[in-house]
DNA sequence: GCAAAATACTAATATGTGTTAGTTTTGCTG
DNA sequence: CAGCAAAACTAACACATATTAGTATTTTGC
């Protein structure tokens, strides 16, 4: 009865995967139904598959597309000829502001991911492993340019990495702290914890 | 047929727990099934019920027994006469020793507490947030002392936790890094990152 | 060694889930 | 208005899952 409706910006496709974020996100992929989805949409399950491949197929495109950001991002960084220790606030920043537009994929894709199936989860780990790498790269020149202290270059990029993706902006947060106060506290404590 | 074996330390239900927290872990709560577990432990999946209540107590006695630990731990802590940087950093060093030693149930309550029923979810919650404020109180404590420069102290304990809730100390990642090499590294970029 | 308690097994149930089939309705386009 | 594609609906299937019932077997305590 009720038709799907597009995002003013977008197909009605985006709006089934916008939905589908947020309820994975609220319930984790295996919790989340369906039937729940269809639900939210004012629509009949069976409905939702003129739209979608599968329940499988909706986690694959919001786990990848966040990580096609990111690593897109990731180069444009990495082809800058900023010092390490900016490159790195850049990256911090980055994390902050996506997670701060785009919550619910961005949870759903740090926190989700290992329900792809085995084939998509590998690809998306590697391209996670990729990313590190990219970064534990920018700490190895900070600290070869002695911008940064010696140190394990690999553990500081997980602390790095552990801390932006632990953050949860949901709309509650954005009322305790605005995005330019995280983005100041985060830098600050994050690259200067390891600045000489 | 097969009978369950105790731990060398602990009971029968101890040794069920562990094989849960470690299927939980690598699966996720709603993804493993009672029959892998079974599986797991040389058993059929109804045999389990004459040692355990149900699944989703598994998973309640997993995350509390974490919380408990932690919460016990943040107590003496407080208690302790020193100052706010070496509080904090001991209780980064605990969550690594905790993580290092018990990675399965602490990755389990960190990450899928979210799949507890209602009413333990949000009990678990709440002692979550106590410890955080808990935290935030050392913070403050240490930018009063001038220990510590002027900052969101809720944003840095945000940042802590977060990266401390991130580290996945699985076997592969000893190999890696020492426990020690991490607490070194972790405590110098957490707690040198806000202090003046 | 025997009674009783603990614990295993097999069989079955109730429920929820993703998905397909088949059909009807909707809404655009000529 | 006719016709066609898009997209909705109902009905149903196939399957997995947690859990219970009922029974056999093993272990324990005396």
């Amino acid at each position: 009865m009720a038709k799907i409706k597009a995002l003013t910006n977008g197909t009605k496709k985006d709006s089934i995967l916008k939905n589908a974020a947020a309820l994975f996100r609220k319930k984790g992929f295996r919790a989340a139904s369906v039937r729940e989805l269809a639900e939210m949409m004012g629509v009949e399950a069976p409905s939702l598959y003129n739209h979608i491949g599968s329940k499988s197929e909706l986690l694959q495109e919001i786990c990848f597309e966040v990580a096609k950001d990111f690593t897109a991002h990731m180069k444009t960084v990495l082809a800058s000829d900023a010092n390490a220790a900016d490159k790195t606030a850049a990256v911090i920043r980055f994390h902050i502001t996506k997670m701060y537009n785009d919550f619910d994929k961005v949870y759903v894709s740090d926190n989700e991911w290992k329900q792809l199936q085995k084939k998509e989860a590998d690809d998306f780990l590697a391209q996670r492993r990729a990313y590190e790498n990219s970064l534990t790269g920018i700490i190895d020149e900070g600290i070869k340019q002695k911008l940064f202290a010696k140190m394990h270059s690999r553990i500081a990029t997980l602390t790095i990495l552990s801390a932006l993706r632990g953050l949860e902006l949901r709309q509650q947060n954005k009322k305790e702290f605005t995005l330019k106060e995280l983005e100041i506290n985060m830098v600050q404590h994050l690259v200067n914890g390891i600045t000489i």
